[in-house]
RNA sequence: GGGUCUGUAGCUCAACGGAUAGAGCAACGGUCUUCGGAACCGUUGAUGGGGGUUCGAUUCCCUCCAGGCCCA
């Protein structure tokens, strides 16, 4: 990659100033296309170590550099390293384009889409999905082994309920499961019921158990249509919260032996208020297992597995719990650091309110994709009436539309969910990228292309130009985004990707440009332009179109 | 009460400690005898308050204010 090229020749020519060769400092992208390509800030930081001024010590650096690959390199700013690289650089670059290195190649368990049993699937839902698919996505093509796995919710006191609202009224439905919970509350012998009907299942009473397992065999199918209809790559495991039922009771003895478990108001505690994590229940006062022994158990029977690496995609409100998880595989010195990582996200809220049936504030993940298909629909009428395969189309931009509202927001970030925004397809929107893909398939369908090689051009524009720099970086942006598992970053490249090619489109003529030269550089400049916007595309799961 | 996250333009969001804080929507004004206008160009408009650290702070630290979430 440039960057890490321009990093190692920073190195050997401040090593020649006098400055350390482990001094930490950045390469980055600069901040308008103005300055040059990359910028570095390594003699602002060793100023200060030689007691030079920066500006001198940048010129006494850029003395000593190997400039062949560079147009230009200058100072500028508060001293600033500026480097301009040669047109030919880059486009041997982007010739071969180098993949992100990968430093270890370790087995790597990615958990996300926990979906409940007998709950519909809501907006919230949607969001772990997208961005574990899209981390998934990175990850296989920055060449790491990664296996995925649903980890379904399909057990706990809450399938007592299940259970008995079956028994109750012959079937289930997230409605009566709200009912019967409702009554449950001014009603404590339905819970007791509740209660009493999981322990059977527990037990292995067998009209439970083939309730339950009805419940979870519809559920699955439920499951899988919204994975199939929201793209979702298929998935590598499905290791269930039952599955670990019979692994829970050896992780207890392990920490009844370390002498971690202490009992607590008839509960059985870890105490991790030393660490300010308070107390980290692992069975409750009423004898019920929590997620934190069901995830002990998960975390180590994937050690046992082989993956070195576990990583979960789950909201914000989980925090405490993975950090006690943490810290308890720790005590069992079951874990090191960065082998354990909560890639948590911010929940979306509707009018200000968390989702939630009971208040009436819910967005459907079914509804959401109903709406924007029907809107995508009257567009295609609308733009495009002789479209083939209109509803292959409608479909493809839906998703693009829902994938990217997620995506593109920092996943840290609470959302406030609005129709009028995710039903808008202009601007920074999933179909803005598509549309982009779009026109460039077109060139290339009038020109009638055929393989080009991408040349140093005799000419180029300030908008070509800054297309060819912005098409020889996706590699590092994705190596970005990985760092701290952040898709938005590469979904935000994509937007300026798409940005400068509409800009392109809009200034460069290429099928009626009159010199060969220029046309020929044009065309494969569209062509490699067309293959990464598709790549990058295809890493956050959503589908390019040859027309739309 | 303890912990934690958030507060950026009218709205919804960006910004590895970096250069003049970016977008989209909304509002207003432009572009087209064009490879598809789901486009392009422009105008208006913002870091909750107060301290500190530093060459440089939306970002780190302290404090206050206002919210969210988790735990008991």
């Amino acid at each position: 990659m440039l960057r890490e090229e321009i990093r190692e020749l920073l190195e050997i020519s401040a090593e020649k100033t006098g400055l350390q060769k482990d001094l930490v400092f950045d390469v980055s992208y600069c901040s308008e296309a103005k300055f040059g390509d990359y910028a570095s800030n390594i003699a602002l930081v060793g100023s200060k170590l030689l007691k030079k001024k920066p500006a001198d010590l940048a010129q006494e650096i850029i003395h000593h550099l190997d400039q062949k690959m560079f147009e230009k390199v200058e100072v500028a700013g508060p001293g600033f390293i500026n480097f301009t690289l040669k047109n030919d650089v880059l486009t041997k670059s982007i010739e071969k384009p180098s993949k992100p290195k990968s430093a270890k190649k370790q087995k790597i368990l990615l958990e996300y889409f926990q979906p409940n049993i007998a709950k519909p699937l809501h907006i919230g839902h949607l969001r772990t999905a997208i961005i574990g698919d899209s981390i998934k996505r990175m990850l296989l093509y920055a060449g790491e082994k990664v296996e995925s796995d649903t980890h379904m919710g399909d057990w706990g006191t809450q399938f007592g309920y299940l259970i008995l609202a079956f028994k109750k009224y012959g079937s289930v439905d997230n409605e009566k499961y709200v009912q019967l919970n409702t009554e449950a509350e001014t009603d404590k012998s339905i819970h007791e019921a509740a209660k009493q009907e999981f322990v059977k299942l527990e037990a292995g009473d067998k009209e439970n158990q083939k309730i339950w397992q009805d419940l979870v065999n519809g559920s699955m199918k439920e499951f899988l249509k919204i994975n199939d209809l929201m793209d979702i790559l298929p998935f590598d495991h499905h290791w269930p919260e039952s599955f670990y039922e019979d692994k829970m009771p050896a992780i207890l003895e392990e920490l009844k032996k370390k002498k971690l478990l202490v009992e607590s108001q008839g509960a059985q505690i870890v105490n991790l208020e030393n660490q300010g994590l308070g107390i980290a229940v692992i069975v409750k006062s009423d004898g019920g297992t929590t997620y934190l022994l069901r995830d002990l158990a998960t975390f180590i029977f994937a050690q046992k597995e082989g993956f070195k690496k576990h990583l979960y995609v789950v909201d914000n409100r989980q925090s405490l719990h993975y950090q006690q998880l943490f810290a308890i595989l720790a005590l069992l010195k079951k874990i090191k650091d960065n082998e354990g990582v909560h890639i948590n996200y911010g929940f979306i809220s509707f009018k200000g309110q968390a989702l939630s049936t009971r208040k009436g504030n819910m967005v459907l993940a079914q509804d959401v994709i109903t709406q924007a298909e029907e809107k995508v629909g009257k567009i295609i009428t609308e733009k495009n009436p002789d479209l083939k395969n209109k509803d292959q189309a409608t479909k493809a931009i839906t998703k693009a539309a829902l994938k990217y509202f997620d995506l593109k927001h920092n996943r840290h970030s609470d959302i406030e969910f609005d129709w009028d925004e995710v039903l808008d397809f202009e601007g920074d929107s999933g179909p803005y990228l598509q549309y982009a893909y779009v026109r460039l398939s077109n060139i290339l369908k009038k020109a009638g292309i055929t393989k080009s090689e991408l040349r140093n051009p005799k000419l180029i524009t300030p908008t070509e130009r800054e297309l060819l720099f912005k098409l020889s970086i996706l590699p590092e942006i994705v190596q970005d985004s990985l760092k701290d598992y952040l898709p938005n970053i590469l979904a935000h490249y994509l937007y300026d990707l798409s940005g400068l090619i509409n800009k392109f489109y809009h200034e460069s003529p290429v099928v009626a440009e009159p010199d060969e030269q220029i046309r020929n550089f044009r065309l494969s400049l569209v062509e490699k332009a067309k293959q990464t916007l598709g790549q990058g595309l295809d890493l956050l799961g959503i589908e390019a179109l040859e027309e739309m």
